[in-house]
DNA sequence: GTCCGTTTACTCGGATAGTCGCTGTCCGAGTTGTTAGGG
DNA sequence: CCCTAACAACTCGGACAGCGACTATCCGAGTAAACGGAC
């Protein structure tokens, strides 16, 4: 039970994306050097992203990924769900209709109340997420860093 | 990023424990049966759950898996990170720092936003397992049930 | 009848294969900018 | 000088190995009960 290490990824990259000009694209090169990753592999969680239109991507020269609609619209759970898929964290087996002990449906009316209480956890989860959009995230930079990231990214 | 379905089995027997009379331990291959469960895979997870102190082994005849505190002092959360472990699902790579745009340690005082937002999200999802008791668990089943269960583990 | 030692059966525990998904990498398809040639 | 067409370079996209974790299973170590025999 661990985020895949792309989220991070997917993440920042977003957060970068959100400092460049309207319309700019940015190469994949030049995100994976700026943070130090692998570049094919971060080329496959981009591809998620795009694919999720959470990014839009741009063959050819002066080719890149930009984002695909404003970074205010774009919140923190939107590129986990990309990454990681939309399924539950938890997905109940229903065990208590199996088994010598399994219940008749009558009495499973009510949902299992162990998978209301991890929906409800999750839904906690995924709620801190949505409460954070990508814009934010860039406006949290220290000033210079933000100043100089834009200036990186608008030459 | 999704649990283990141990999570499940070890969630339920804790609660099928938690209606037995105390002192009593119920043999593993009954909670197997009576859930459906493969038998030997199910001790896995006992043997995670024993381990970190939740519940307590019994070796021989008349042996078998017992609650090693009272049952609503034990919560879901425990629970969880027995089987799961105690490792944050987020863990930040500080890739702020890395690369040709790392940023200098005087710009890293302060935690890495995204960083802050995951750990908040991940209290959250752990609140809400907390807050949740096996005893509470036990207590939700229909009353019936209940009953059933308590007859076929003090028996 | 009571006590003790042996046997027996039963339980958990760790060590051992199999499978799925994340990690990491490569080369090909597609597009744009450039450049050379002709009018 | 301008237009066109072919070329070349650059970018993403999907297909191909490697590894670790979860899934599943088996047999051995340890224990308590039961049983038989001696006193």
């Amino acid at each position: 039970m661990k985020l895949s290490e792309g989220v991070e990824w997917g993440v920042h990259c977003a957060a970068l994306l959100a400092l460049a000009p309207p319309g700019v694209a940015v190469r994949r090169e030049f995100m994976a050097a700026h943070y130090g990753l692998p570049d094919a592999y971060l080329g496959k969680n981009l591809q998620a992203l795009a694919r999720a239109g959470i990014l839009h991507s741009v063959p050819g020269p002066h080719g890149g990924y930009r984002l695909a609609r404003p970074a205010s619209r774009i919140t923190m759970l939107d590129v986990v769900t990309a990454l990681e898929g939309s399924a539950s964290v938890f997905t109940c087996q229903e065990i208590r209709q199996h088994g010598s002990g399994a219940l008749p449906p009558a009495e499973c009316v009510r949902p299992c109340t162990v998978d209301a209480v991890m929906k409800q956890a999750e839904n906690a989860w995924r709620s801190t997420l949505r409460s954070v959009t990508v814009a934010e995230l860039a406006d949290r930079l220290p000033a210079d860093v933000r100043k100089r990231n834009e200036r990186l990214l608008g030459g």
